[in-house]
DNA sequence: ACCCAGGGTCATA
DNA sequence: TATGACCATGGG
């Protein structure tokens, strides 16, 4: 077994190679659950800190409300609306969020013209509309419309950072760059990638490291000697 | 009781 | 431009 994790040792670390290890353990993700660009929408913007498990008892109460829908949800009292959030937390300020959101997507006359917007100018429409920075504008783009945009979020900091392949404080922009050059532009890798990234992230690299037979110790000296 | 979650905005220095 | 406060529910 030590020969075994001094072999993998010795062994490049690419970004593919953790890639390949994440996908051995946790198998193919099959994001973004929902059933509809709109619906992947509200739920990137719900699920700004906060864990996805709320967001779905949020999304239920829209869909029971009969209420997942822009109109809907712009033609809604604002109290109600927050009420209707309240299990994804922040539900205030996301009730405001999603009306700008749902507004602005009536504004340019609907999901279909949107979708054929080109995806620079997709992304910088996305990140002037309030509530939307970098993570959820890019959870949209590559989520609810196929472009090959890889999401950076804090478990991907958190994960690289140990394993040494960043410093961890570069900005946003510098590590989307460099993830989407070190890689194939494949939406389909993106989209699994990010995922496994967050389900790696939730079991194994919290702030406070888990570390319990984590698929990526062995390449990753900031938690070799915790197994 | 404490930690954390599939972030972003706004005020302040 | 760079921190810090703030938002708030729910599960481990």
């Amino acid at each position: 077994m030590a020969a075994v994790k001094q072999a993998m040792r010795t062994k490049a670390v690419t970004l593919m190679t953790v890639y390949e290890a994440l996908y051995q353990t946790y198998g193919p993700q099959d994001w973004w659950p929902g059933d509809s660009a709109f619906e992947v929408m509200v739920g990137a913007v719900l699920t700004q800190n906060a864990a996805w498990v709320n967001v779905e008892q949020a999304i239920n109460n829209l869909k029971r409300a009969g209420a997942l829908s822009p109109e809907q949800i712009v033609d809604s009292h604002p109290r109600r609306l927050a009420a209707w959030l309240r299990p994804s937390g922040y539900f205030n300020v996301k009730a405001r969020r999603l009306r700008a959101l749902c507004k602005w997507i009536l504004d340019q006359g609907g999901i279909k013209p949107i979708g054929k917007l080109p995806t620079q100018e997709l992304r910088q429409a996305l990140l002037a509309v309030h509530g939307i920075g970098p993570e959820t504008a890019d959870d949209i783009l590559l989520y609810a419309f196929g472009r090959p945009v890889f999401v950076i979020d804090a478990y991907t900091r958190r994960i690289f950072t140990r394993l040494g392949m960043i410093a961890g404080d570069e900005s946003y922009e510098t590590l989307r760059q460099w993830f989407e050059s070190e890689l194939a532009r494949d939406v389909r890798l993106f989209n699994e990638y990010h995922a496994l990234i967050v389900m790696h992230g939730k079991d194994n690299c919290r702030p406070r490291p888990v570390c319990k037979d984590c698929c990526l110790a062995n390449r990753c000296p900031a938690l070799s000697g915790q197994n």
